[in-house]
DNA sequence: ATGTCC
């Protein structure tokens, strides 16, 4: 049984079953260390936390949307000439993204089906602002900057890294050179093409809304995926490695997101750092629980006065922000631990839903 | 999470 450490505080509510699941994958054969982040919460394998291995890897714990991630990009437009009403508008008239042209740019043919969508479930496009800058000179390097649109895109290999994973999860537990390799092969390759899937939504997304694309990459970081150093494996589910720069750690659609610089204890952490804030209610639990508080319109806005495009009413309530934890005690609490400082918040001015 | 059941 390998140690486990628990990233949180008293008053961050942790479900108990997630616990229970976090003690299963600690007590696998040849987990070294495990880390639940302060955004812990049940999956099919739990979510939000990191498991170093020796000799040995568990595909399930990854999941199959290996390379899950956050895109953010400077959309080279102006925050504030920004039309919400006309681009509330256009994005409506489409249904999903696939209804756009995609151009692969790439000299490979793409192994995601739908090159340039989303997908659906927690995976999004949002445009941002800064909010508040704390760092200037970390804001700068990252190229972060007072007024500019950003987009964040959250999403995965989906299909293509299921399809990965299902030809590995018979074996609980891999070992050997050889086949580990080859596991690791396929995974690298939905990591490349989920980075490269985000890009191209970004591209696809300022083209339909009639800009010519001049996106820059400013941070992209991947949660579901796989690290070897040598003979030991971090896995990490709904975690981001503190080891590769700045992280986006995103808050509700009605929740500011956090641009944060990975501090000195991460050790502690395997070298991990939490991924958002966290569901608290079951999926199947969300629309009963909130149904009154809101009608068609009103669950298309936030509190942050940002809009919400999505055919998928069912998908708004359960990805209310009623449905996560609070992205400042998650942060707080990462900060106590003294696992990051923090770069800048950003505001959500429009959220696009598959 | 899921071309939302191979």
């Amino acid at each position: 049984m390998s140690n486990i450490t628990i990233i949180s505080n008293e008053k961050n509510w942790m479900e108990h079953t997630a616990v229970t699941q976090l003690q299963g994958v600690a007590d696998l054969p040849g987990a070294m260390q495990t880390v639940g982040l302060p955004d812990l919460h049940p999956g099919k394998s739990p979510v939000g936390m990191a498991v170093v291995t020796q000799g040995v890897i568990y595909p399930h714990i990854i999941g199959g949307d290996i390379g899950c991630g956050m895109g953010l990009y400077d959309t080279g437009l102006d925050g504030r000439k920004f039309k919400l009403e006309r681009w509330v508008t256009k994005l409506n008239n489409i249904r999903e993204l696939v209804d756009l042209p995609t151009v692969n740019p790439y000299n490979e043919p793409s192994p995601i089906y739908d090159l340039g969508t989303i997908g659906g479930g927690n995976h999004f496009a949002e445009f941002q602002v800064v909010d508040t800058s704390y760092d200037h000179t970390a804001c700068h390097a990252i190229g972060l900057k007072d007024s500019q649109l950003l987009l964040l895109v959250h999403s995965g290999s989906r299909g293509y890294g299921q399809s990965i994973l299902k030809r590995y999860q018979d074996c609980r537990g891999i070992t050997g050179t050889e086949p580990i390799k080859s596991y690791l092969e396929e995974h690298d390759q939905a990591i490349l093409w989920a980075e490269r899937n985000r890009e191209i939504v970004v591209v696809k997304l300022l083209d339909y809304l009639g800009y010519t694309p001049q996106a820059k990459k400013l941070i992209d970081c991947q949660h579901n995926f796989m690290e070897q150093k040598g003979d030991l494996y971090i896995h990490r589910k709904g975690a981001v490695s503190a080891e590769r720069g700045p992280v986006v750690i995103p808050g509700s659609r009605g929740a500011l997101t956090y641009i944060v610089q990975p501090a000195g204890n991460t050790a502690m952490s395997a070298f991990s750092l939490s991924h958002g804030a966290g569901r608290k209610w079951a999926r199947s639990l969300c629309k009963s629980r909130i149904r009154e508080k809101y009608d068609r319109d009103t669950i298309r806005q936030t509190k942050l006065k940002s809009r919400v495009v999505c055919h998928d009413t069912d998908l708004l309530f359960q990805e209310a922000p009623e449905a996560y934890k609070s992205i400042d005690s998650v942060i707080d609490i990462l900060l106590q631990y003294e696992l990051i400082t923090v770069v800048a918040t950003l505001r959500p001015v429009l959220t696009y839903k598959g």
